[in-house]
DNA sequence: TCCTTGTCTTGACTCATTCCAGACAAGGGG
DNA sequence: CCCCTTGTCTGGAATGAGTCAAGACAAGGA
C-alpha cells in the first residue's frame, strides 16, 4: 500500500511524520499510539506526542490504518484494513490477533432484530487465552 | 433475578449500594457507571464514586451484570446476563441496543484459524445509525 | 452485644487522549 | 526558484474514566 498517493488524492499533505506513523504500524501490527510515538520517534529523532495522534487520525479516517479498541486497553492501530477480519484478544496478557470470519463475506451480519438499526459493520472480537498464558495457565 | 442470595452463597455481604448498583442497571439498561451512581445517590442518599465501582466490579464477578466497553465510549453495564446477545451501537449518539445472535447458542464461534488462542467468548458488536440518527442523517 | 473482617468514604493520582495557541513547513502561485 | 498561504506540528495544560490508599464504618457470625 502506497501512502503519499493515498494522502495527496485525499487533498492532505505527506509529511514525514505521516509515513513514519504508517510504517511504525505495518511493522507492529496492533500497536498502541504509544508504541507508535516511540517508533515514530526512533526514525525521526522527535515527534509530539499530539503529531502522532493526528498523524493515525487522518490514516485512519483515509482506510489506511484500522483503529480498534479492545474492552480494557487502549486503542490499537493496525493497517489490514478493508479485508473484514476480526480480532482474538488474551484476557490475561491482551496480546491481539488477526482471524478470517469463519462465514467469510460479512460475517453474523444478519442479526435478528436490528431495532431499526442501519447497520454497516459487524465487528467481531473473540476472548480467551493466548497459547503462552493458556500453558502457564 | 435476586442479588441477595446470590451475593451471600458467593460469602459476599449484601449491602444497600450493592442492592441500589443492581436495581439502577435493571432499570436502564446500557447505562454508564455514572448513570448508576447518580441513580444509587437518588435512592439512598448518598454513595461515593468509589463505593458504585467497587459494587458494579463485584457484581460483574459474580455474573449478576455483564460490562461492555463499545469503542470510544465509557463502559456500560446491563443485567442481561448468560444468554449470549450482542449489541448494535449508534455511530452518531452511541446508544446501545441488543440483539440475539443471528445463528443462536455461540454465534461465529468457529474462528476459522485461531493461532492456538483457547477462545472462550465471541463478542459481537453491530456498528450502524440508530433510528433517529439515521432519519437525521 | 461485641468483634472481626469486609465495605465505604475521601482525596489524590494515573493513563489515554484531546484542546489550545503559537511556531513551522508543504507545495501551489508568481 | 522563491514566497505565501494554509494546513501541520510543537509544547504544555486540561479532561474524563477509572484506580489506589488509608482510615472510618457497618454486616453479621461468635
Amino acid at each position: 500500500m502506497d501512502v503519499a498517493p493515498r494522502l495527496r488524492e485525499a487533498g492532505l499533505r505527506v509529511t514525514a511524520s505521516r509515513l513514519a506513523a504508517y510504517e511504525a504500524v505495518v511493522a507492529l501490527p496492533h500497536c498502541s499510539a504509544d508504541d507508535v510515538t516511540a517508533s515514530v520517534r526512533r526514525h525521526l529523532g522527535t515527534a509530539s506526542t499530539q503529531g502522532v495522534y493526528d498523524a493515525l487520525r487522518v490514516l485512519v479516517e483515509q482506510g489506511l490504518l484500522r483503529r480498534i479498541e479492545p474492552a480494557g486497553s487502549p486503542a490499537r492501530y493496525e493497517a489490514r484494513t478493508g479485508d473484514n477480519h476480526h480480532h482474538v484478544v488474551c484476557r490475561s496478557c491482551g496480546v491481539v490477533g488477526d482471524v478470517d470470519c469463519a462465514m467469510n463475506a460479512a460475517p453474523c451480519l444478519e442479526a435478528s432484530d436490528t431495532h431499526g438499526f442501519v447497520i454497516d459493520e459487524a465487528e467481531v472480537t473473540y476472548w480467551g487465552l493466548c497459547p503462552s498464558c493458556s500453558r502457564k495457565d
